[in-house]
DNA sequence: CAAACAGTTGAACAATTACTCAACTGAGCA
DNA sequence: TGCTCAGTTGAGTAATTGTTCAACTGTTTG
């Protein structure tokens, strides 16, 4: 469980165990640590923060997101591809369009602390 | 203001000019947006968001965050630069050590979300 | 002073990723 | 039926990025 184990990769010994070895034990499972990773991965692109955010604000289809971000349909649909995968946009189909909205009630919310971090609000 | 010039990189027409107007004039400016996916960005590491985590729980020297997430003290020195930069993380120098900790009352929310998303909580 | 250790740094490398391009599907319409 | 247009998809490419490695700084201690 401690590092004093011959598969430590590490290059040091530690200097305070019981720090180490509280907040070791306060630490969630690695898995759920990559998917938190993963998650915010999501808002780390200035594409998809601007797709969500004109999501945020009113449902739209892949050809007005291309203009309003003057980007290419294709750009834009693997962007909203990898948003679809992770559930935080849905969609529903009308004839010849597909209308894209968000579909996380979290999204408004992270964007909210984000804009409050770098002074903007 | 509109797509209707000749440096449009769009691929395709509007569909609903009315709903991207509205949604433009609501879109922060373009600095902004790039400033926040670059926030984010910090979190889309499960190095980065290891080191957050456990920052929140106690401050600790570069030593025992290696140790604890079993890494080299270069690769955690690298990441905490980052966070440093970025303004989440503070540090201070004790003897030979260096003690960080967290800098920013967003950081303990934004992990909060993230973990309400995938559903850990 | 010299050795030991905590930490930092820059270059190099490998892996990831956002966009382009071209080809494709499928719905609406002449 | 065939054309047009909205949207999707996969391969390829260029840029970004996390870690390694080696060399370095600075502080403590023998």
């Amino acid at each position: 469980m401690n590092q004093d184990n011959k598969f430590a990769i590490c290059d040091c010994d530690v200097i305070h165990p019981e720090v180490v070895d509280k907040v070791r034990q306060s630490m969630p499972q690695e898995e759920t640590l990559y998917d938190l990773a993963d998650f915010f991965k999501l808002f780390g692109d200035s594409t998809r923060i601007k797709i969500l955010w004109a999501l945020e604000r009113s449902e739209m289809c892949v050809c007005d997101l291309a203009v309003l971000l003057n980007m290419t349909k294709s750009a834009i649909s693997h962007q909203l591809k990898t948003l679809r995968q992770d559930k935080l946009v849905k969609y529903r189909k009308e004839g010849k369009s597909t209308y894209y909205s968000l579909e996380d009630e979290h999204v408004k919310n992270i964007l909210e602390i984000g804009l409050e971090h770098i002074g903007e609000r």
